[in-house]
DNA sequence: GCCAACGTTGGC
DNA sequence: GCCAACGTTGGC
């Protein structure tokens, strides 16, 4: 079982839709460093902490997991799509994207100040200067630390753990 | 809306 | 393979 953290812009795709959707294809994705983590290393049943990045008050707010390993994003192909890529090709996809699935909003948002205090969190990936990766993966002792920050009680920690 | 910190592209 | 120019991310 593998830890990540996925940023969604709150005005864009914030945790209540992924609640509504249930599950949601994570296209769209357009680095190299996030599609390998998404489709070199995530495995059905990773958790992952939903992040609302571009936010007033950006934090974590939620936990999700993966739903389904990664496939080739169709958006690649869409010519009047945003995502659309002229260098990839149905034969040789170069994107690919996970299924997420809705787990748990937290009670409270943990802001990014917030988890700029927590001390477990010091050598976070997240909290390192100029890190813009959209997913990124986070350690099972950071993981914990942020449900527990969160309030969550020892069932329920142990059930998100996984 | 600004801008620092990247990542990507493409000419050479 | 270098690097300038450009595009994007995301906190503030």
């Amino acid at each position: 079982m593998k830890y990540w953290l996925f940023k969604s812009e709150e005005n864009e795709y914030p945790i209540t839709q992924l609640k509504k959707d249930k599950t949601e294809f994570w296209d769209g994705v357009r680095n190299y460093q996030a599609r390998n983590f998404m489709w070199k290393e995530m495995e059905k049943g990773d958790r992952a902490l939903f992040y609302h990045s571009n936010a007033k008050i950006p934090g974590i707010v939620g936990v999700a997991e993966v739903y389904k390993e990664a496939a080739p994003d169709p958006t690649q192909f869409i010519k009047k799509s945003k995502y659309y890529d002229p260098k990839s090709s149905t034969e040789k996809p170069r994107w690919y994207a996970v299924e997420l699935k809705y787990r748990k909003t937290f009670q409270e948002k943990i802001s990014l100040e917030t988890l700029k205090t927590m001390s477990a969190l010091k050598e976070s990936r997240l909290l390192m200067k100029g890190n813009r990766l959209s997913v990124m993966p986070i350690q099972k002792a950071e993981f914990k630390a942020i449900l527990k920050k969160a309030g969550l009680s020892a069932t329920e920690l142990k059930k998100e753990l996984g």
